[in-house]
DNA sequence: GCAGTGAGTTCCTTAAAAGAACCCATAACA
DNA sequence: TGTTATGGGTTCTTTTAAGGAACTCACTGC
């Protein structure tokens, strides 16, 4: 399998790695929720070279989660930002920090905290199922396959332990 | 920045990603979570070449995410299982799933659902505040520097909007 | 008229992935 | 007794991607 055939697959997680599945795109999207929104931050925060950041946010901008906005006219300048498709990856993003902040953090702790402005706590995220609210964990879900899933009988789903 | 210094920086993001920061490792681990256990079969769902599946498979064991686990003896023939660390990265998957049944999804609707066995209904992952159990989302939270940050003036966190 | 800035491209070198072939212990088959 | 199959790799060569440095271009401001 090639990268461009990724999104073709009958598979979410491929999907979406078609788009934000490689380092240096995680680490832009980091930087986005930041607020960052310039070439040469990016570029400067990052240690990117200019060639693969080019490219990453063009990809970006192509599957419309990021959008060229200017900022100046005479020279034409523009900044990238997030569009609600792009916002809508902060639970990735999330995800991804809260393992790292249980399992990769040195004995001083978690390098950023996140506030909820809405209790102003600083809080971890947790994961709840949208029927019944309860709190879930691997364990607790079992997968089956949807109506995108196709006729390939072929491709049985194995057995969850 | 070279991918070999990622897990040395002050961000849970990159730590994370030193460890899964990669489409092959991620496709392998939705395959753990799908129960596949053996070399072979990961070779045959994936179609990732034989060299560099071992060579994922062993980083995911010495980072402590997969245990090889004999399942006969003579020949010996070991098989590859999620660690508790490992299951712990579920809500990663959920997350990258989720977006992708949100934005990636043809017309047809997502590939699989995940049942949660407590309720018995198909489920979407929601992102919740730990302390005050609220649904958040991006524009609901604000990041400050927490005691790992260290004391890196320079790199101040931008306002986020 | 010269240096600086922002946002890239181009060119060349090094590293990683794809693809195919090979290896080794054992078992099962004929 | 040799022959093929199985599971789990390793080796080798070619293609692709990333790293690093220099160049471009349209301005601005000094």
């Amino acid at each position: 399998m090639r990268w461009e055939e990724l999104d073709q697959q009958p598979c979410s997680l491929a999907r979406t790695l078609a788009v934000v599945g490689d380092r240096w795109t995680l680490l832009v999207l980091r930087d986005c929720f930041l607020g960052i929104r310039r070439f040469d931050e990016f570029e400067k925060r990052l240690g990117i070279t200019r060639h693969v950041l080019a490219d990453r946010l063009k990809k970006l901008v192509d599957h419309g989660v990021l959008i060229r906005v200017p900022y100046q006219q005479r020279p034409l300048r523009e900044e990238y930002r997030l569009t609600e498709r792009g916002l809508d990856l902060h639970g990735v993003i999330l995800a991804l920090v809260s393992w790292g902040d249980r399992h990769m953090a040195d004995e001083r702790g978690a390098p950023v905290r996140h506030v909820h402005k809405g209790c102003g706590q600083v809080m971890r995220p947790l994961i709840s199922c949208s029927e019944c609210g309860e709190q879930v964990s691997a364990r607790d879900i079992r997968v089956e396959p949807g109506e995108g899933w196709g006729d390939r009988v072929e491709e049985v789903l194995p057995q969850v332990r």
